[in-house]
DNA sequence: TTTTGTATTCATGTATTCAATCTGAATTAT
DNA sequence: ATAATTCAGATTGAATACATGAATACAAAA
């Protein structure tokens, strides 16, 4: 067993956990909604003992807020954080591009270019949901590929956070069609084995997500 | 029941996830040591659930890998870890100090100062224990005081990470006296209310650490 | 009217039970 | 002798049972 519909979760924590966070993620679960542990075991047809330690995980990145024998209460994800969210990643991300441009393969490059060459596919077909995962895809690639554990821990979470803010970003006007140029250009920048402009790069491209989004989101 | 003699855990998960979180983070527990959950349980006299809990929130900060059906296998902290920790910290944490300095009021840089004035005291008196509780205080209540739950995050997980190697960099011959100063110097440019020193400096100081440290560790 | 005590209810905290899975040694087959 | 197989023991996964604590409603007292 252990699969339950939506497939591939090893575990029925696992699967609980995806299936909250999601929920939490999408602003399906709004900010302040108090959750029971028999509710959403009800709703998804487990026991409360992989609900509890969903929640215990979900409580380690702050996406809900356990108070002791009170329950757990969904904390979302605010402007403030999605504001900060690209002010940290400005700093951090580029030394992320960094690294890859120091140390990664060909083959590893290679593999980056070739979700570039997806996301463009995605955007000429004008499939936004694909070309959404596949925009994401290339920055989860690079955290995986920059070998730093601390790097690739602290990107993917903030990366997680603001999935919802990107994709509403990459609908706007020309936008998604720059970003595919802006992670080429950073591309290139690894390729050529030149770390301080592929930062620079990634930082700017950051910087240009962020600022795209504010017109979007009243943020700073 | 729940405060298993170390006191003020307010349940037995947040017990054991302590408890087990310590053991990791003070090498007491080594890197790729197995742990089965009887075992933790019987050790800490609990029953399964408990432990289950806390190994999710555990597995959660990487501080364990959790392989199905297999159990947990603990995951220390390398030098390569700390070396980017730093790196991070660099970064980031003058963006704390800065947000400290615009937005902090008087009566919370007071307690700043005092926790300043106590580190001091703890080294006079030659209380190594306590001044390294301290002078990790003084950032722990900076990523308070700087109102972001990004920030606060992210910057609470690294310096918990480092917490071993920071307290053998405060043994160094002067390194204690030089860190407090350098504090010091922080908060002064935050009672003036100038985020861009403040952040300067508090880049600094983080250097400055690290720089101490690889005089003991082999980083970079 | 406000406060305080108390019973009831509901949710969480923990232990226990049972099922599923993995590991490794003994056994069998090649 | 080596490889494949089987099976027992151990461990995890999940559900259920029991215990504890918090919130609410209501009655009695000030």
């Amino acid at each position: 067993m252990a699969t339950k519909e939506t497939g591939r979760s090893v575990n029925l924590t696992d699967f609980v956990y995806q299936e909250l966070r999601t929920r939490i993620l999408s602003g399906n679960y709004k900010e302040g909604e108090a959750l029971t542990e028999l509710g959403i075991a009800g709703e998804l047809d487990v026991s409360r003992t992989p609900v509890r330690e969903a929640l215990r995980q979900l409580e380690q990145e702050e996406l809900v807020e356990l108070r002791p024998n009170r329950g757990a209460v969904v904390k979302g994800i605010s402007l403030n954080d999605i504001r900060d969210i690209y002010e940290i990643r400005s700093l951090i991300e580029g030394l992320a591009a960094a690294r890859v441009a120091e140390q990664a393969t060909t083959e590893e490059m290679n593999q980056l270019e070739e979700t570039l060459d997806l996301t463009q596919f995605y955007l000429d077909r004008k499939d936004y949901e694909k070309l959404e995962s596949m925009d994401g895809r290339f920055h989860q690639q690079l955290y995986e590929l920059c070998r730093s554990r601390m790097l690739r821990r602290i990107l993917k979470d903030l990366h997680n956070y603001v999935g919802q803010s990107r994709g509403a970003s990459l609908k706007t006007e020309g936008r998604a069609q720059a970003s595919i140029e802006e992670h080429r250009r950073v591309l290139e920048a690894m390729r050529a084995r030149d770390p301080e402009q592929a930062k620079a790069r990634m930082t700017e491209h950051v910087l240009n997500t962020r600022a795209n989004l504010s017109k979007i989101y009243r943020i700073q």
